[in-house]
DNA sequence: GCATACTTACCTATAGGTAGATAGAATGTC
DNA sequence: GACATTCTATCTACCTATAGGTAAGTATGC
């Protein structure tokens, strides 16, 4: 298991509860990357100088694992989301720093966790399969009352369902995000992203100048709390 | 290994080269489920009944099994591709046929080959992720043929370089095709697809009523000469 | 003296892969 | 036409590495 030398007499217990969480990281970061059956408990436990037994401690079984990761993961993302929506910028506004979130963790070499696991969405538990789907639908939820509210007030143009611009978003997003890597980078996301964006604008002609947040490329600044991993 | 009886004298040899056939059509499907890293040789040993031996000796890695189904692929869609566009057909409607293609690919209960290898990129062999680039760039050029003469004729309507509107179709549907699993359906799948047709479609206004073919939701005839795997 | 956070030392199943044997088909040689 | 030879496709029987997981022990702090 490597890891001979008998560790460097770490404060045991102090900045335990750490632990769990840096196991989360290097799980997260990991299952980003490779996939969740692209790495095993051996990789976690390498990298962070321990041994696979301490992983089993923190998360018994790598369903519980899993379970953990896509929980986490959901919280920090309906936190960002849960910013955006305090702010009350206009509705172009949100959906620029929404797409920001999925550009931020593609910047970071990663795509969507649970664009991921969606992708291997059938060798997973069944626990973890219910928990992306609850991550997709919190981002519907959150679009659909955005796309609402700015259709009701002008700033955005678009016909049908408002839950299915809700989806088209989301799919759009997950699909550039994957196409980006194999093509090294974040320019051919942007691009999607852009175009995406300018779909969903109000036309030109509608009453009065073009207000000014919709122009798109802007921001990038305030909003957005903490990175989103 | 299973397979104990001495197997019932089958001419060995004759129709022999079909098991290579047969493995790659066995590989795919579990590839396009269940993903690169989520089926063993085992797998298919216990599908076609035959042992891992035999298989190492058609496929002597899984990274040469890897390489064969991607280029079989990419030649069996090719072939599809080119017949849409030898009907000569208006670009929207050879676009509506590119959508058919992978809504019948979904309706299997599969996705994209290589939607699916482009979430575990970084997992597989440099020869692997060669040729989906390579796949991807097909599509591409393929796309941007079909735009450019569509743009040129009047026929569909969009702005910016035809190469990323391009890249926008295959990311979208390849995301909706991502997403569409883990909800159960195509429904999901073509309500996408079809607001991503729409955008391209050119104004209700310009000059004379709206071409019949540009309606969306009809065909599903002609077209598409043997099912895409 | 109990809980926490680890460790060492295993276990079983599976992954990908290899060596060598063999049965039958195809091909050459007299 | 009979034969020996080679080639094809498969098998049995392994191998090594790794996956996920467990049992039992130990150091530390309250």
């Amino acid at each position: 298991m490597a890891r001979m030398t008998p560790r460097p007499a770490r404060p045991a217990g102090a900045d335990a509860p750490h632990t769990s969480a840096q196991i989360l990281d290097v799980a997260e970061r990991l299952a980003q990357t490779r996939g969740f059956n692209g790495f095993s408990y051996a990789d976690i436990a390498a990298e962070l100088a321990m041994t696979k037994a301490s992983l089993h401690y923190h998360f018994p079984s790598k369903a519980e694992l899993g379970r953990a990761l896509i929980d986490r993961y959901s919280e920090v993302f309906a936190a960002a989301l849960d910013h955006i929506e305090r702010e009350g910028a206009p509705a172009p506004v949100q959906l620029e720093h929404y797409v920001a979130i999925y550009a931020a963790v593609l910047k970071r070499g990663r795509i969507c966790l649970c664009g991921m696991l969606a992708a291997e969405y059938t060798t997973l538990p069944v626990g973890m399969q219910a928990a992306i789907r609850a991550f997709f639908d919190l981002n519907e939820r959150w679009l659909s009352r955005v796309l609402e509210a700015g259709r009701t007030q002008g700033t955005l143009a678009f016909d049908g369902p408002v839950r299915d611009a809700a989806r088209v978003i989301t799919s759009a997003l997950e699909g550039a995000m994957l196409l980006a890597r194999p093509f090294g980078g974040g320019a051919r996301f942007t691009v999607a992203a852009e175009r995406l964006l300018r779909e969903f604008a109000p036309p030109p002609s509608a009453a009065g100048p073009r207000p000014r947040y919709a122009t798109a490329r802007r921001s990038r600044s305030a909003s957005q709390p903490r990175a989103m991993r």
